[in-house]
DNA sequence: ACTATTTCGTCATGGCGGTTTACAAATTAG
DNA sequence: CTAATTTGTAAACCGCCATGACGAAATAGT
């Protein structure tokens, strides 16, 4: 019975309540927790005036939220203007938290956000996970989740809901891994694989990156397109400030973007995708390396190194990036396109190239391509992140506890 | 002050409006219409229990919306099943009526359609636009839309918007034409040389074809990418019922996908773009056959015929359409594609290869491929209905008329 | 120092919207 | 002809927010 979680929220319009007066008021009970998150400690009557409602209604929300322990009441602000000071609110530190996990290829992460956005507690394990079978892998994750909870716990903290980022496709239920070529895993069903008594959600690894970027980012826009690369190549599409999932949930395949369509046999079927001139595997081949463990930490040192070998293999995946990113960008119109991923920190050597690409054969003035800061920390950040975010766009579902 | 029109309304969920009880009101008024509209003539209860408000409370919504002109009461139900029958209710086909416009390459139109979503009122007028300077075009369209006008009240509609359908960029605005290459307009603003005293919106046309197949076409899905050809080529996304417009109102843009990189150059600064291979221009050309008037009706007529080297250079332009479309089904993961505008008319000889070219570079089972059947008709009809939906998703704001 | 002014939080009252309950009306089942 | 069922409406009620008034706590002016 999973809730689903990230949908496209306009910061506090949350329109999948009933549209009853109880919908009504735990929407507007998300927009009182959207606004004190957002725009730090407010006085009631500060956020009265932002929400448009009245002092009074505003006082009643924030009573039912502090007696759910999802506000705090910090005392009376520091008087600088005329008037009697307002009693400062905050997003509580010891109430709901968002437990986030990550299953890389080579590493297993977990931590836990509170409503605040700051992460209390964190565990990683490295080790290569790669044609491992689920069981002992999520064995091992339940055992590193156990550990964070207990943690978290000490602090005060009670879980609300733990999401998984995975590399690979999951079914539109954010519950079956349909495919994850990475891990050699098909059809797995880690909702029943992980044992927890409280809302579960799996999702693709790189649009949790992309939901980290959408809320963490400086400045990051509502509508931009996310490209990450692991070992395929994927872009997230942000809408509206909303994930587009598509009809089966795989949305934002970029790496079979046709780029030379008489090109070389893919194993999907096509020819010439991107992922032959952009993915790991082609570009550690262009550049003389073999394959093997933190390869892209190779590539980066060998292109600062000066490698021309590794830098014109760089170039010539910025260009064949360049040229699927017109398509999408011409398609969708974004605001910006963001990289992230392991080509964040290859960015360097991808950019000029990729930008002369996408500058001649997009007509108008060009999509900014910027690169996203929160590095390979984006989805697991994005994976918490998402679970304190369907708690703010639904306070009321979490008010019987605490 | 025209209000954003065709916004994503899961049949009567619309979020626009604020989180106020008159909200509330005004989004229950529309699950009334709605529910009406689609499931035909429906008493007071059957609404009810279909949007889970109560009797009594239906009661008062639907006596709103007969005092506002939207709905009738039709009489007693013929009583089939135990009980009291009930009284059906139907949309009005009397009250406010959305007001459709085309400006083609070469033809205008206009069409009255009432809540029902009869066309009740139409005018077309054919004559070559291009080149012509806007203030002449829009003057005869003036009139023609004064005639319908006309008419439409004689049967006791008025009119609650006018939507105007051009082949070319639309702002995000709704008002002004940034680009037409086919009429020869740029940042043309149709508002104030349309001076009408009910809302006026503009939109592409291939859009608006587009939302004619969401709301006309025969289990169209929610989820589709809509291809359409005049001259250019663009494509529509419609997602989760809803236009995707882009940050500056421009996604959709389909001809400039890079289909051989390496290919021509463009107008557009690109290289290869799906244009120089499946544009009007470039089949005519691959087929040996001179620009003129009614070409696409040339075409289907030669290949109809048999003419080898029409069907050559139709295949060739399908084959060229999968390879661009491969890119996109797989970045947008849609439910169905559908073919509409003049590449309906040619989809006999397109599908094949089309189709071919599509399955073999997806992986999975194929992405469907349908043709539109409302042909031509599709962006005249698309902008009519589009203020009848307005109006559907908000009987609260023309209350106040009738 | 003292008062006027401003702002904050709260309380009592009222309006609006939907629910609950009750009831008359209209049909079918027996 | 009566019982059962369903519809539509009216009256009383509850939940939610707005309005207006008040005390509390600060600043500004004299």
């Amino acid at each position: 019975m999973t809730a689903p979680l990230h949908e496209a929220h306009p910061a506090g319009a949350g329109p999948a309540l009933p549209n009853t007066q109880q919908g009504m008021r735990r929407r507007n009970l998300a927009r009182v927790m959207h606004t004190v998150s957002a725009e730090g400690p407010l006085s009631r009557a500060a956020v009265a005036s932002r929400i448009g409602l009245t002092r009074a209604a505003v006082s009643t929300l924030v009573d039912e939220l502090i007696r759910s322990g999802l506000l705090e009441e910090l005392g009376p602000e520091r008087p600088g203007r005329v008037g009697r000071p307002g009693s400062a609110l905050a997003v509580s530190g010891h109430g709901p938290a968002g437990i986030g996990a990550e299953i890389g290829v080579d590493h297993l992460a977990v931590c836990a956000v509170d409503l605040r956005g700051e992460v209390r507690s964190r565990a990683v394990r490295y080790g290569a996970n790669r044609g491992r079978a689920p069981e002992p892998v999520i064995e091992e994750l339940t055992e590193m989740v156990r550990r964070v909870l207990a943690e978290a716990e000490g602090e005060g903290l009670w879980p609300a809901g733990l999401a998984v980022a995975v590399p690979g496709l999951v079914a539109r239920d954010a519950r079956t891994v349909v495919r994850a070529p990475n891990l050699d895993w098909r059809d797995t069903d880690l909702g029943a694989l992980l044992p927890v008594d409280f809302p579960l959600t799996v999702g693709n690894e790189a649009n949790f990156g992309a939901l980290a970027e959408l809320w963490l980012g400086d400045g990051t826009p509502r509508d931009f397109l996310h490209v990450s690369a692991e070992i395929g190549i994927g872009a997230a599409v942000v809408v509206d400030g909303g994930l587009l999932h598509g009809t089966r949930g795989f949305a934002g395949e970029l790496g079979h973007m046709p780029v030379r369509p008489d090109g070389p046999e893919c194993p999907c079927g096509g020819h010439g995708c991107l992922e032959q001139y952009a993915g790991e595997e082609a570009v550690l081949r262009a550049a003389g390396l073999e394959p093997g463990a933190d390869r892209v930490g190779l590539l980066a040192e060998r292109a600062a190194e000066g490698d021309e070998d590794v830098r014109r293999a760089l170039r010539d995946a910025g260009t064949a990036l360049g040229i699927a990113l017109t398509g999408a960008v011409n398609l969708l119109d974004p605001e910006s396109v963001v990289l992230g991923g392991a080509l964040a920190g290859l960015a360097p050597w991808l950019l000029p190239s990729l930008e002369a690409e996408l500058d001649r054969r997009t007509a108008g003035p060009a999509c900014p391509v910027s690169v996203s800061r929160l590095g390979p920390e984006g989805p697991l950040l994005g994976a918490a992140h998402s679970v304190v975010r369907a708690v703010l766009d639904d306070p009321g579902v979490v008010a019987e506890r605490g």
